[in-house]
DNA sequence: AATGCTCCAGCTGAGC
DNA sequence: GCTCAGCTGGAGCATT
């Protein structure tokens, strides 16, 4: 039976159904195959200490191209911001950008917006290289010498990374999920209520 | 019809199943009509300007405790920056700490971990309301006084960004999802393959 | 906090967004407890012998309203008989109803169509009577005296089905889901390919 | 990348990971490939008038082998007699069959269960083609000589069936799904109370 | 055409 | 060890 041809054309209805159940069916088939490895290669990620949630994390991630990600994660944390959930971690490069663009009018004349600037006069292979020196000497993650909003401090966090993950060790500790408490604790007084964005004890 | 009795000792099979069936759609029509007012209250969110998908994102974060979600957000960094996907946001405060438990062995005698000490030696409500002030005073979110690594950091920036929302003024524009373009562009040049680590153009 | 007026008005973007999140969130609460309940009937009915697939699809069939669920039902009919899948099972009536619209124009002037005629001349519970009372006389199903077509055939099994599981007997073996066996046979030989429709003996 | 050898030895977390990914993703476009194909493949489908929604039906019944298959359709029968919904169809041959070994015990002397008989003695092919014949005559459907309970009845109906579908002819109206009107009717009479198995004039 | 909702299958994690 | 239920993510569908 031939394909592309709309099924073979005048063949009546039941066989026509019979060819297109027929296809399906194999073409299933074959994505199960698929599916069946993708899950074999996770369970081998699992057992060599990686964390399935984070890598499916990952790929996600990794499906919406690079602008979208970024919007995305700036607006989160905007949002977070507002809800009291930031949890000790601050505002990323990206949502500072964008609050930047408007907002409290800063005096005209003021120094430009230095931080971020579009163009980088830096060499970011250079920069990751640096973080991954660092890590050879045996250099803490937090000697990373740039400053928070310096574009260049993620690229020597980078380089820090890959450097530490990538020399003959083990899979870090850090880079395993902890194992799980539950000791069945209802709540855990964080629930229940929004940040009122005043501070509880002011 | 009594409930908590097994649905009616005796009463033969059709019926039970009857009163079975009863209850249940009883149940799924009031589960329904919460869910109507739910998605009647999120477009009454959207209509005023907010991010669907970032308002969904932030009820996901809140349903997970607060540990689980630092530590996820920890090793999402990690796996990030191993990848080559940080894209200019440095790692986030929990996974410095999370990788500081181990690895290069700094030299012992050295000075004491500073950064993100267990106890807070300040008060993290005049922080935050140092950030309203600020932005009450025109300061702009990249005023920040406070360096990378400094739990401080974030409650100023959150303090910051609820002033900033909480004024008379209407939505900003960095809280509105910026619209679509979508030039049917085929890929971005990002795709197709992992960041081998060593940048690309060294 | 009032409802309907759009989350209070000027409120500030922050403090919007903060209501809007308890609000959603306090109704997600509510309907995790309805959730809850159903979840625990399902649990009733399965300790009472039920199968809760099966539940489950009766509350799916009887979420679409009648007309819709006899033209699926029709649909499938047909195309499970053109794919031979009919495993003993004939046309229901609604398919033949159905099929009896066009096709192999019939002579004109032939006694018309019978089975199936629209007004029913007899009263359908007294037919449902029957059924029950041949049940309480022991009668078995087969017994059913009305031939394949008769719209009262249906009414009559309905009758017997609804005696059988309301008398005070247990709930029937019948209405009990058998045990899985799982040999783990690889396919069944049924699998493969669709029957062509031509008989595999011919 | 060699397979098997759970990704290179000894190689460090950091390219561990980025194989794991890099091997997943590309998996994963295998698989989105083939997902449109079917996706493809069902358009096409439509495109000739079946009804998406019924092949899908179709292909998930023909997923489950026949044994359950069959269990299944009867359970369903039986639950719906029980609820009142049969809505004009009988009860299959399977559910007949499911509810002879138990029940109100017949008078043990009388004639074996004569319907449903294990083996056939007839040739299931040749009454698959008399149906055929017929329709290829231009009999009815309702033509069908065999009697409700005669399993010849279903093997009559899929030649019929298969016939009808098979010559020449466009694909039949029968065949099509009907167009829809939702006229918006809020509720239809029929929902809102499980049938109280007593019929509604008694 | 694009977006959001609904549904279902498949994966993940718990339990026996 | 496998099974099972809950759940998340993806696909179809209706809507605008």
């Amino acid at each position: 039976m031939k394909r592309g041809k709309a099924a073979a054309p005048n063949a009546g209805a039941a066989a026509m159904l019979r060819e297109f159940i027929a296809d399906i069916e194999a073409l299933e088939e074959e994505k199960a195959a698929i599916a069946e490895r993708i899950r074999a290669r996770k369970a081998d990620a699992k057992a060599c200490g990686f964390d399935t949630k984070v890598i499916n994390q990952m790929l996600k991630e990794r499906r919406m191209d690079r602008a979208d990600r970024e919007e995305f994660a700036a607006l989160c944390d905007i949002y977070r911001a507002a809800l009291g959930m930031l949890d000790g971690t601050p505002l990323g490069d990206a949502a500072r950008k964008r609050l930047m663009g408007e907002a409290p009018k800063p005096e005209e004349g003021e120094e430009a917006p230095s931080p971020a600037a579009s163009e980088p006069s830096f060499d970011p292979a250079k920069i990751r290289e640096e973080g991954m020196q660092a890590a050879r000497e045996g250099k803490r993650v937090i000697d990373n010498p740039y400053v928070a909003g310096d574009p260049r401090r993620a690229l020597w966090d980078e380089g820090w990374c890959a450097q530490t993950g990538s020399d003959g060790m083990e899979i870090p500790a850090a880079w395993r999920r902890k194992e799980k408490k539950k000791p069945k604790g209802e709540g855990d007084g964080d629930e229940g209520a929004v940040a009122d964005g005043k501070g509880e004890e002011e």
